[in-house]
DNA sequence: ATTCGCACCTGAGTGC
DNA sequence: TGCACTCAGGTGCGAA
């Protein structure tokens, strides 16, 4: 479930649940899913056995669970993670590498299983890094107590730039950034380092939605077209969200296996051999960075 | 210091 | 039925 609209889903459904709740239980059925846990001196498991969860944070497309014991619980849900939440005994889900047993005050007992076909998704429990900023590290819904993991975050999404729906992004910053770019605009967006959150089918919508190719230099956008860009991300990225995110088929799910709407809405993505919403041509696919992208030859010209 | 290609994986779908 | 091949929403590493 990988762009921000469908990891914001899934961390949405993940707040009620595991807020407060105590980790009773680590079953790891598969190690390559702990990829990014640096088993520093105790293991992933000797670390979260007892541990009270926080909260439920997000940046991009990372989600992290802050714990009393002053680290975190890093979910990265890959090309195909999943994040379930199942009653204690339901039948094991099919590719469950990790599974954690929590104690919620009121909840009772609830199974947190994670799932990921094909294992670029991860969990790990990381140390939490102060912001350079001193702002908040990512958005956790409401509530406001000023606790001390406000305004960390994992050591290992230091590096991942705040995402265009984030309070504490900086248009200003981005647009500088984006003018000093010697690559094409859709290379630009999916640079987690430049902006997070967009993956293959955003960047192809929020591009088809401003009228600009994907190889367009990023750096030769103007200031008013860059800005148009943006607003299209933010107004697609909220849309999508709206909608409970893009699922064509029961991969993308939030918590409770449920698929989003948004695959009616797009205009690019997966339409190649359709007709252009705007002008009618054929939406045209080419091959980029071993993917593809989408877009209208005539609206979306290289200039 | 940037930018780019590729490895990391499994499973579903297609065509012969 | 089986096999070879293509495709998939991400990230990080090393090489240029």
């Amino acid at each position: 479930m990988p762009e921000l609209p469908e990891v914001e889903v899934v961390r949405a459904g993940l707040q009620p649940a595991v807020t407060d709740a105590v980790v009773t239980g680590v079953e790891i059925f598969d190690e390559r899913s702990l990829r990014r846990h640096v088993p520093a001196a105790e293991s992933f498991t000797a670390q979260l056995s007892g541990r009270r969860i926080l909260a439920a944070v997000r940046r991009g497309k990372f989600l992290w669970l802050p714990l009393d014991s002053g680290r975190a619980l890093v979910i990265h849900l890959g090309m195909s993670g999943q994040v379930l939440l199942r009653t204690p005994g339901a039948a094991a889900d099919r590719m469950l590498r990790i599974r954690l047993t929590l104690d919620h005050p009121t909840h009772g007992e609830l199974w947190v299983n994670f799932v990921d076909q094909r294992i670029f998704g991860s969990m790990a429990v990381d140390s939490l890094v102060a912001t350079t900023d001193g702002l908040p590290g990512g958005y956790w819904g409401t509530g406001e107590t000023d606790a001390a993991w406000q305004r960390r975050l994992p050591s290992q999404v230091a590096h991942i730039a705040r995402d265009p729906i984030d309070a504490s992004f900086s248009s200003s910053t981005f647009l500088a950034v984006l003018a000093r770019k010697n690559t094409g605009i859709k290379r630009a967006l999916l640079d987690q380092n430049v902006i997070s959150g967009i993956g293959n089918i955003y960047a192809d919508e929020a591009l088809f939605a401003a009228r600009i190719h994907y190889e367009q230099p990023a750096a030769s956008l103007s200031r008013a077209k860059a800005t148009a860009l943006l607003a299209a991300v933010r107004a697609i990225l909220h849309r999508a969200l709206a909608e409970g995110g893009t699922s064509f088929d029961a991969q993308y799910v939030n918590v409770n296996g449920q698929s989003g709407y948004f695959a009616h809405s797009l205009e690019a993505y997966g339409r190649q051999g359709a007709p252009c919403s705007r002008c009618g041509t054929l939406i045209v696919r080419e091959q980029f960075m071993n993917r593809g992208s989408h877009f209208c030859p005539r609206c979306q010209r290289l200039r």
